[in-house]
DNA sequence: TGTACATCAGTGAACGCGCGTTCACTGATGTAC
DNA sequence: TGTACATCAGTGAACGCGCGTTCACTGATGTAC
């Protein structure tokens, strides 16, 4: 059943925005790719057709969850980006996660390619920070690639640590807050102002 | 093949010391039951006279993991035990990873009886950072606490983004480096001091 | 523009493989007398 | 203390299952004339 070229690769897309959300939602080894496909709405068959792997999935996929965040945290201040990362809101939708933070521990076990994904995840991360700082502080651009890149580890460290206490709620909230609020310090922000 | 109790018990601590060692290595889903017991020096079927499920293996390998780092830090200075954190050595040794770095991500993922393990791993890492601070500074109760949390999770994600970057070894380098030093910052300890 | 044929996205059965787990079996250890 | 028997840690074959991947097939799309 020969379709559009245009629905094909509508379709195509389809398959690698369910597996950007399930790959953060369950893991790379927890999702299979028939389970996968089902999700997308296809069969199973088909897959070989977009991909000819599932690593080859993982990378793409991976890219383009680190694209979704690039385009939410465009131009945006660092005070409303380390709110948004540091928050309950972020913590709690492991679908829309940032990948650092769902994925990270396992990134180091996949493909080169896929490690080339994140680096550069992380590397895009770093210089959106930066340039959010630019606008608030009147630091030399070394310190600012240095606050740059504490503010980003806090803030991965935070939702990681956070997310694995999450049985008790109490102690994951308060792992978010006081991170936000040291962050927030750390980046120059005085409360208030 | 009976064998002595003591002798018994000696295999299954091997096959723990073995368990907690691949899971960091590889990951949960990256080591199988077998493979497993193949390192440990047995055959696959014994597995099931020591523990009723991988998943029990899993929850009693990730706390033997946290105890190991608990007898290595213990009285140790804040700013050896941050140093030691955010190593190269510690990056590069898997093996021997803190388990909030390594399998944080996937903690989430796993049983609650896992899910309890990782949560005290955390608290423990806390109080004993907080402990470690009170020989250095006169922080208030409240102060100690918020500058732990915000320490460990620094060197959490220093660690995770470092190794999520490791095709650049430079930047990874550079990751640790910064983020320790601004942790010493954030600790009150001063340079040359 | 219309016709004839090649292309290829999608389907669903099938492949081999490794997974977690179970089982019958062995024989030295532990226990009851 | 010595003998008879039950226990159980370890072995390796076997189980069912889900995995990633391949394949023959379908039929509308794209292309050549």
């Amino acid at each position: 059943v020969r379709i559009t070229k245009e629905k094909a690769s509508e379709n195509k897309q389809r398959i690698l925005e369910a597996a950007a959300r399930l790959f953060r939602e369950r893991g790379f080894d927890g999702i299979g790719v028939a389970d996968l496909m089902r999700e997308a709405g296809f069969s199973h068959g088909g897959f070989y057709n977009h991909f000819s792997s599932k690593e080859e999935l993982i990378a793409a996929a991976s890219a383009l969850a680190f694209e979704e965040l690039d385009a939410d945290t465009q131009g945006r201040g660092i005070e409303a980006i380390l709110g948004r990362y540091m928050s309950q809101d972020h913590r709690d939708d492991l679908p829309r996660s940032c990948p650092a933070a769902a994925l990270g521990g396992d990134a180091g076990r996949q493909s080169d390619q896929t490690q080339t994904v994140f680096k550069e995840g992380v590397l895009s991360w770093l210089s959106r920070i930066e340039g959010a700082l630019e606008q608030n502080s009147s630091l030399s651009e070394r310190a600012r690639r240095d606050t740059a890149i504490n503010l980003f580890a806090k803030a991965v460290g935070a939702v990681v640590i956070s997310r694995s206490v999450s049985s008790d709620s109490q102690l994951s909230d308060e792992i978010l807050q006081v991170c936000l609020a040291g962050s927030l310090n750390e980046a120059g922000i005085r409360p208030d102002e």
